[in-house]
DNA sequence: GTCTCATGTAATTTTTTATGTTACATGATG
DNA sequence: CATCATGTAACATAAAAAATTACATGAGAC
């Protein structure tokens, strides 16, 4: 099952964003992403809509957070994506008239939707504020490591 | 992303199974699942190697069941599948020398990790003999709601 | 024995969807 | 008005599940 890296990349995305002011462009991000810069404003567009960032067209034009990055879970980003499933796995039919279908699907929904909920949940607990402190905190340890390196 | 269904299928397999005691050949079952019967016989290997069913060729043969239902779980099928993907989304790389994306990570694979224990917990908890049971109950109120419809 | 039936499995094709790419339109700034 | 950047549609690529084809193997039936 090839797995949807659209949620982690767009966390990347807003992560880099916050470290510095400017705007950014399309093409910018898509090389710190490694990806392509059409990639990049397709993925922006659904945060666009919430009003997480802005963009601007012509010279010195960009992207830019637009939003308290405090205020903004993992969970709205997700959503800004447009909620894309979660589970690699469904149920074979939907509206099944055999009993058994209905029986399986009963027991599997009820995992799954389970599953998805303590999920959200999850994400919606993480703003991107701490991710950016951690990244921050782990920025001063790679910094720390660096000066053992050259025996300070 | 397309959502995996032979946890479904395969499940759909084995009830149907265990309503009636006589050899299935894979052909029956694919009829009955609307799909091929050499999809039958690869989802069915992995079940046969952990002993939950057994298959015979030639004349007579087929496929039956060959456990207690009441002691497989639905964790247990889904680890006879080979244990797939479960979830739908997963991080954009592996193995990031980007701070950034380790921060990302981090917290995603916390999310994910709880929403998988959680969904194998679950499957966990229901034995393919529940299903079985839930299966009857469902037979008996349609058999009760056709009576009704024809003025009994 | 050999004919038929059924599984066992490799190889190939199809289908679906995320991702990548090209092309061109729109708008803003110097 | 020339350049830069976004906005999108249209098309190409890639990966994986699922379906299909083809053929080998083994087990009764006659």
């Amino acid at each position: 099952m090839r797995r949807d890296s659209r949620l982690s990349g767009v966390l990347h995305v807003l992560l880099h964003m916050a470290q510095q002011p400017g705007p950014f462009t399309s093409e910018t991000l898509a090389k710190a992403m490694d990806t392509n810069p059409v990639v990049i404003r397709r993925i922006m567009a659904g945060l666009r809509e919430l009003g997480y960032v802005r963009s601007e067209k012509g010279h010195g034009g960009g992207w830019r957070l637009a939003c308290d990055l405090s205020k903004v879970t993992l969970r709205d980003v997700y959503t800004a994506l447009g909620s894309p499933a979660l589970l690699a796995m469904g149920n074979r039919t939907e509206a099944p008239g055999c009993l058994v279908e209905q029986a399986v699907n009963a027991a599997l929904d009820q995992a799954f939707h389970d599953a998805e909920a303590l999920l959200l949940s999850r994400l919606g607990e993480v703003t991107l504020a701490m991710l950016s402190e951690d990244f921050r905190k782990r920025l001063g340890s790679r910094k720390l490591q660096g000066m053992r390196a050259h025996g300070a």
